[in-house]
DNA sequence: CAGGGTGCTTTCATATAGGAAACTACTTCC
DNA sequence: GGAAGTAGTTTCCTATATGAAAGCACCCTG
């Protein structure tokens, strides 16, 4: 009896497979989901501003993940003409879309917290 | 005239950053949501169904991550008596709590593609 | 008793990520 | 002129992640 668990072979599991690879090569590394998260509430930030507000990261990283996030098309880079020159980083319509799994994200960290608090309490 | 953004000072921002670091540091590396995304499909499987099921990975890092994953209570572990001896390993109820992220994921990345396929026929 | 299957662990090596600090360049305020 | 702010880049170093391959222990089948 030859038992092989023949799981992923469909075509709608390869590319679900697919996609959450996708996702998670684009939105890899230790500082983009802070980032975008930050954007969220922040609608546009400067690069000064965004490094104050993304706890712990320091300008090199902050400058290179803003360059992924930009040549994803998910963060927009405007540079103002203002006294001292500033730049101004938000989401783009596209980045907005990751909305919904950004929530996802949060809900199941503050569900996963209470669910620590409660099984200590036990 | 001192404009400091001060955006994720409130609370409810500090909680929602931190909820989105908990869970990537639970989910973090490569493969866990590969794992767990197959054991969404795969209910039960062995060791060496994952080994097969998870394209490109290797015994070590499997073996790795199903240790994270036990250790947070996504996944069980099951050792069944049986002839050759056998590991079942299967979500827990709790870590089925992470379908509905799982599937956004999914979702957004079968979007991306979608995206850039239009993107490209424009 | 050899081959193959299950379920791992160990070793060795490399790749990549991430961080600290210094430096550039330009401007404006005092 | 000197300090300070904006927006980065560059260099150097370390930690962590990942990978390939081999080994181990146990059992069954031929």
């Amino acid at each position: 009896m030859k038992k092989k668990a023949i799981v992923n072979d469909t075509e709608v599991c390869q590319l679900r497979m697919q996609a959450i690879s996708d996702t998670m090569s684009i939105l890899s590394g230790k500082w983009k989901f802070h980032i975008i998260g930050t954007l969220i509430e922040g609608n546009k930030l400067g690069f000064m501003d965004l490094l104050r507000e993304v706890k712990g990261i320091g300008s090199k990283m902050l400058s290179k993940e803003l360059q992924d996030l930009e040549l994803n098309h998910l963060v927009s880079r405007t540079v103002q003409d203002t006294k001292p020159i500033t730049v101004q980083y938000a989401l783009t319509e596209y980045g907005e879309t990751l909305s919904p799994l950004i929530d996802e994200l949060a809900k199941w960290g503050i569900e996963y917290r209470q669910s620590i608090y409660k099984s200590k309490s036990v």
